[in-house]
DNA sequence: GCCGTTTTCGGCCCGACTGTTTTCAGTCG
């Protein structure tokens, strides 16, 4: 699939007209293309085959064409073009927080800034504050963003993310004056990953929430304090913005600070619609406010249900909240058991039993025991005779449990050539067999691919996990043609999983979302290494919650009886 | 560059904060 390649490439033609002054609506129009063709769960070759790329929103004839031409050729003719007037290393520069195209210009023009060695020299001496509009403080702004260009660039996890903004948010409801308090932006949205973490509180006196908000101990840099807008540095680098409006403004204000942008676009081209305006501080018919208070009311007066905040990326939840079609998406509550940890038997913290008991607090009704298999070596992984002693003691710990099983698996290496590393005898003596690739992951994408359908052609394979192989802050998804190996998955009756780990989310929403289309069942499972590990259920309940996956299509919302039939009826000629 | 039962041309989402200004530009979300 070539969707996110292109979509790059809108990114930066969009990037580089920004950086020439071009009108930003036609900026606009490629950061869009972009967005819709990164979010897209289809082929965009498969797209452009059928004729069918016209009906892509925000797709004119020169997208069409541009996407073709791209397609056909592997190039762009326009962005071959544009790349050639604009220094690649200027168009870097955007992410440094605080420069924008207009000063990176100026710098370009007055300065003959080309390279990040250049910026660093007239950062370092006093040409850039005599610059017009610019000065002393202007330039003092730009040395931070550029330090901490340098040192933050990747955008953090949800697992980083969501602990530091959770004790801001516990410390601001202790505030005096303050009365509500709620994560916003991305992070409320639960996307895999954050930028800077946004809260959101209410309160009549905006200015002394701020100020006690810029005073907790975490804090280490203020970076603006004003009446309603505050924003600090934590330790670790983490940038967290505060918004402070009136009770009145709530749900506006939720409602607006949790986006996404995109979501937030299309609700106000509708109230536009609609002869309303909205704004972060209610929904206005001509100066009267006709909703704020709370975020359902805005949605209702827009003629919308309301929506979760996963479901907020502007990926058609709008348009099925207007026909009341919204579908009803799984909840943390709705999971029953967890299918992939490890104990100590290979490279986990706690036994079997401890596993079982802390499953049990958190209100499932069964796990699945899934330690290494033989050639992961690295990480204990079991020979055929531990087996035989794993598979004795989970007896054990079961014979003591009442309401709650431990069901016996292994995350079964897939070796390079799709086979797995145990013998039919031992993988048929599992109650479900989980398949993970650990090796070789930048195989050429046919390779992985051949690989992985193998795999899921086995008959005693249930699941696999981790599909994709990526990890934040590591490693890219491995090469794979995504579409054959959940055809693959659907025609076998095996599932994909979505890995909870905050640095694995893997699958991915998007393709979490695609799987479902396809026709592929999903697990959602934690990897816990330890006890403390299964509490990443969250995050992973979080990607299937952005998929708009329901509770019948995620197999560990089932009950124990139903995914025991499941794992007998299935390829019963394999077995 | 896209888009259209108010339009095929003229729109295109809206406001806060900062720093440089003396009414506003740049950046951000």
């Amino acid at each position: 699939m070539k969707n996110k390649e292109i979509a790059r490439v809108f990114e930066s033609i969009a990037n580089i007209l920004e950086l020439k002054g071009e009108s930003v609506f036609r900026v606009n129009a490629y950061q869009k293309a972009a967005r819709v063709l990164g979010d897209l769960t289809r082929d965009v070759e498969q797209l452009a085959a059928k004729d069918e790329l016209i009906k892509l929103p925000g797709f004119g004839k020169a997208m069409v064409e541009k996407v073709r031409e791209y397609l056909e050729t592997g190039k762009m003719q326009r962005y071959e073009e544009l790349k050639g007037e604009i220094a690649p290393e200027l168009v870097q520069m955007l992410e440094i927080p605080g420069l924008g195209p207009k000063t990176i210009m100026l710098m370009r023009d007055k300065l003959k800034v080309e390279t990040f060695a250049d910026l660093k020299r007239v950062l370092g001496d006093r040409t850039l504050a005599a610059l017009p509009g610019m000065g002393e403080k202007k330039v003092e702004n730009l040395r931070r963003g550029y330090q901490l260009y340098l040192s933050a660039r990747e955008r953090m996890t949800l697992g980083v993310a969501l602990p530091a903004a959770e004790e801001m948010v516990e410390k601001l409801r202790k505030v005096k004056g303050v009365k509500d308090v709620s994560l916003a932006g991305s992070l409320r949205r639960m996307k895999e990953t954050i930028g800077d973490i946004d809260i959101l509180a209410s309160g009549t006196d905006g200015a002394k929430v701020i100020e006690q908000f810029t005073k907790q101990p975490q804090v280490q840099e203020v970076l603006a304090a004003g009446e309603t807008k505050g924003s600090v540095r934590v330790e670790g680098g983490l940038q967290i913005d505060l918004r402070v409006v009136k009770p009145v403004e709530w749900g506006a204000a939720l409602q607006y600070f949790t986006g996404s942008k995109s979501h937030n676009i299309k609700l106000r081209e509708l109230a536009g619609s609609k002869g309303m305006k909205i704004n972060e501080y209610g929904l206005f018919k001509g100066k009267r406010r006709v909703a704020g208070r709370s975020e359902e009311e805005i949605y209702r007066k827009l003629g919308l249900d309301w929506m979760p905040p996963e479901m907020r990326e502007d990926r058609g939840e709008i348009e099925a909240a207007a026909k009341h079609q919204l579908p009803k998406i799984v909840e943390l509550e709705d999971i029953k058991g967890d299918l992939q940890m490890h104990s100590t038997w290979s490279d986990g913290a706690d036994s079997i039993a401890d596993m079982a008991a802390a499953a049990r607090k958190l209100g499932y009704k069964y796990i699945l025991i899934t330690d290494h298999s033989e050639s992961l070596k690295i990480a204990g992984g079991l020979t055929s005779a531990d087996v035989k002693k794993l598979l004795k003691e989970i007896d054990q710990v079961n014979r003591k449990l009442r309401g709650f099983r431990v069901l016996s698996g292994t995350e079964a290496d897939v070796l390079a050539d799709g086979k797995l590393d145990y013998p039919d005898k031992v993988l048929k003596g599992f109650d479900m067999v989980l398949a993970s690739v650990h090796t070789r992951l930048e195989d050429p994408a046919a390779v992985t691919t051949a690989r992985l359908i193998r795999a899921i052609e086995n008959p005693y394979v249930r699941i696999v996990g981790h599909p994709t192989g990526r990890r934040f802050g590591f490693r890219e998804a491995s090469p794979m043609d995504i579409e054959k190996v959940m055809k693959a998955a659907a025609a076998n009756d095996v599932a994909l999983e979505i890995n909870a780990h905050y640095e694995r989310l893997d699958l991915s929403d998007v393709h979490a979302r695609m799987a479902a289309e396809m026709g592929v069942k999903l697990v959602i499972s934690t990897d816990a290494h330890s006890t403390a590990g299964l509490e990443m259920m969250r995050f992973g309940v979080a990607v299937a919650r952005r998929a708009w996956l329901v509770p019948g299509q995620i197999i560990n919302t089932w009950p124990l009886d139903k995914l025991l039939k499941w794992c007998e009826n299935v390829k019963p000629k394999g077995r």
